[in-house]
DNA sequence: CAAAAACCTAGTAATTTACTAGGAATAAAT
DNA sequence: ATTTATTCCTAGTAAATTACTAGGTTTTTG
């Protein structure tokens, strides 16, 4: 599992659409504009998106994206690994000698370990990150939106 | 949060440390050996951890590593935190304007999201991590260890 | 037809990762 | 005391990844 910038604007990108992409479908120079990234970039990542089905591209003036499904069928680990190349958890698959024992065992620690981590992932989908923000909105329009990062 | 392979490395090193290292110290030469990385890699990424207080280097013929504390003290969050410097999680601190409540939107789920992953693993530690090795034992030595990867 | 959008490809700048090289300080062993 | 094994430190660099730029093509709406 990786988790890196790469995936965060993927899954930053999907929660826009999560939240904008009920009625219409949203462009990508919308996203561009909400979310800082170029537009080129953007691109590359939803033909990454698209492939794995997660969206669905509507072509044309007035078009845009959809998701490809309902946010609650989005995982975050299914976003992130769309975009960011699963990366093998350890380094001795076949080439390596694996039977010492030592070294694997600390690789099959970080096995589990992986696993975790992406299972937690798995079980987080875009419905309940949008769900959430009612219970707790913040982050207002007010002259103080600009400190509440200090942390 | 930041999760790559550097972090990965970091973690892989600290399980060999946890493993090894309760009576003797261990070199980074063994886990260069080990894991298949770098020693001069090595040294900075335990330059980094030896800052955080996470290990403790001994010096001269008969040296090397112990951790800084206690397994059950070191969290995985602290391990990759020491070496993968902190990402910030939103672009929106101070100097872009996040009063139109749109991207500021996204970044707050963003911002939820790398908390529950940041908590997650500051929950699990070396100690749980090598327990939990007693439970089921595999990749034994034998011939048929190098497809246990297949997945 | 014109315009707005997805869609595609190639190149490249910027950043990060991982390593190489060369040493200095420290402490054990001979 | 000298040698040796180790940490510790700095600078440079190759390789990989990230993020972007540029330039198109297709599709669909108006």
């Amino acid at each position: 599992m990786r988790l890196s910038t790469k995936g965060r604007y993927a899954v930053t990108a999907m929660l826009d659409l999560a939240l904008n992409g009920a009625d219409n479908p949203v462009t990508l120079a919308d996203i561009s504009n909400n979310q800082g990234i170029s537009l080129s970039y953007l691109e590359q990542l939803f033909a990454a998106l698209r492939s794995k089905g997660l969206v669905k591209g509507v072509r044309g003036p007035g078009g845009g994206y959809f998701l490809g499904k309902p946010a609650a069928e989005i995982s975050i680990a299914n976003i992130i690994c769309a975009v960011d190349e699963w990366v093998e958890f350890t380094r001795c698959r076949g080439k390596q000698d694996c039977h010492s024992g030592q070294r694997c065992l600390t690789h099959s620690l970080w096995d589990d370990l992986s696993k975790q981590i992406f299972d937690f992932l798995t079980e987080i989908n875009l419905q309940e990150l949008v769900d959430k923000r009612d219970d707790h909105k913040r982050c207002k329009p007010t002259k103080t939106t600009l400190d509440h990062q200090a942390a």
